[in-house]
DNA sequence: TCTGATTATGAAAACGATTTCATGAATTCG
DNA sequence: CGAATTCATGAAATCGTTTTCATAATCAGA
């Protein structure tokens, strides 16, 4: 593999004019631009990325954690970032938390060790307390979870006003009997807000939640069907059902239909996301705009990067929408 | 941000001590140890990965290419991936190729400029010819694809298999008229391999395949319901669909039952993956062991960086299973 | 014609880590 | 007892790029 060394002795000039015409700088006449390219042609030199990186104290790496690559949401959000990313001549590297803290830990020294110029988390394992130090080493931008103290960019949703819009649907269907399914995620804000929304849709509608309507730990397909096997040994099972997502919507109604109760008379089931999932199996659901928070926050990112201030808190929220189907 | 030079500093010892420690090599007294350590931990000091790669000639990265993460198939695969490279203190660039052959030889730049130790592709845009060039910079394996001429490792599906036994299947439920539909993907040796298995299992039976029971560029939820739209305006439909995936398979399947058709009675359906959608669909698949190859390919792909030994061709080759449910 | 600015090119330093080679002390073995 | 080996520590080189500073030639304006 050629060096710039080589490049600059088979051109016969030195290794700063052969930098100079690697990187476009001025005073090297077109004769000496000539040889440089065609010496770099010959011995099929490109530059070396870790001098570079050295050098130039710059990656062009940004990290994005999310807690399963598997999960739609996640999967849309993070097929937005790498192309927004690779259109500016970033790349992505994809950290898998597991909903882990520890592993969420081990990938925050990338940014510590200078592996990446930044970060984006879509979900939040940690408490902010011991993020933030980390904030020194390059800019952090959240995306999709939320943190009242963080003082980086955030890009979310309105989940209070989604937990509510989604159960005032639910009420105005003309159901009194409510159930809550989450994914129990203790660190997540988004949970923690979409219930707070659907408490207030509830008691402004002077509805009751007993405890026993309350699902816990769904996350997916499977998490659902369990769900309904739970919920359908209840004496006094909930008529509807409010749940985190698109998945765990549809396996509830999957195992529903499966043991003949008919969606929605006998219980109607609400998901979130708007994934195609949802349109194949006629859930209702809240959409959320994946496009959009993904491309804001890789812009946010990128800005922060180069700009290279210091990190101030900002927000960027966006709406959520109602679809409704026949799961309602 | 301290540097090894700021630790020797502080411990009252040169550098190459300091990094002795770091690295664990011996010949240090236990006591220059604990001074080193001390001066670590004051200094916050981490070493420096740029720095690091440009001395060690390592970045501990590996690129993976999938045309969309998005595609469950796809998202399922680098899921298992990043949790293997991870395990081996590796990270994982995600490149998304888009299907597109400029996209690809974008990214195996990674590998020329020595961003990336080795590459994974588990879609292949290019011509092996053009891709070739690039084993001199380091290794490539491929996962999913296959190609005759690669001196790589391959870690692949018999798809010729997969093709066949999805099809006898139609043909043992009793369908003579089969319809094949595909992404229509032209350098895929997957979907070229599939046909292969199709229309043997057809000539077996001494069954014909109609030029407009073919339907191309058949890739996600929403080409599977204009597949449909296509098929039910034929005269002459085909009582049975062979597909590439659980998302065309299931949009068929949708459009079909919005149209007041009875799957399968009047319509068939056969998909691939046997994704969680596939069970919510009730979709009779072709089951691919995903974790297996994913797993046994990165397994590869750091046993090729270590080793640093040239290419050699090997071909790992796993089965497929067929999973009957309701829509055959 | 002279002076200051611009142009053209190159040597050395810098980025930060790790390895190679050097030096001297201590230990071991014949 | 002396030679060889091992142990302990450090200086310099190395990895490969880019920038800073130096030098000389050319140009433009007063």
């Amino acid at each position: 593999m050629a060096t710039i060394q080589d490049v600059a002795k088979m051109a016969g000039l030195s290794r700063t004019t052969v930098s100079r015409v690697i990187n476009q700088h001025p005073y090297v006449t077109e004769e000496k631009k000539r040889l440089v390219s065609k010496a770099m042609k010959e011995l099929n030199y490109v530059p070396n990325s870790s001098a570079r990186r050295l050098r130039r104290q710059q990656t062009e790496t940004i990290a994005v954690y999310v807690p399963r690559i598997t999960n739609p949401f996640f999967s849309h959000l993070v097929e937005v970032m790498e192309k927004e990313a690779a259109k500016k001549g970033y790349q992505l590297i994809l950290c898998q938390t597991s909903y882990k803290k520890e592993q969420e830990r081990s990938f925050l020294e990338l940014l510590k060790t200078k592996q990446v110029d930044g970060l984006i988390l879509t979900s939040i394992e940690n408490d902010w307390s011991e993020i933030e130090p980390y904030l020194a080493y390059g800019p952090i931008v959240v995306c999709n979870e939320y943190s009242d103290s963080a003082q980086v960019p955030l890009v979310f949703l309105d989940q209070i006003e989604g937990g509510y819009i989604g159960t005032k649907h639910l009420i105005e269907q003309g159901y009194t009997k409510l159930g809550y399914c989450t994914g129990d995620h203790k660190s997540s804000r988004v949970a923690h807000d979409r219930r707070i929304g659907f408490l207030k849709a509830l008691n402004e509608a002077g509805l009751q939640m007993k405890d026993e309507w309350y699902f816990g730990g769904a996350y997916s397909v499977q998490d659902g069907k369990n769900t309904f096997e739970t919920l359908r040994n209840l004496e006094d099972p909930p008529q509807a059902l409010f749940t985190g997502s698109d998945e765990v919507a549809a396996g509830i109604v999957k195992a529903a239909g499966d043991a003949g109760w008919n969606v929605p008379q006998d219980l109607a089931v609400i998901g979130f996301d708007n994934q195609p999932l949802a349109e194949l199996m006629e859930l209702t659901t809240v959409e959320q705009p994946i496009e959009s928070i993904a491309s804001q926050a890789m812009g946010l990112m990128i800005e922060s990067i180069k700009s290279k201030r210091a990190s101030v808190r900002k927000e960027v929220i966006l709406p959520l929408k109602m679809i409704q189907r026949s799961s309602t």
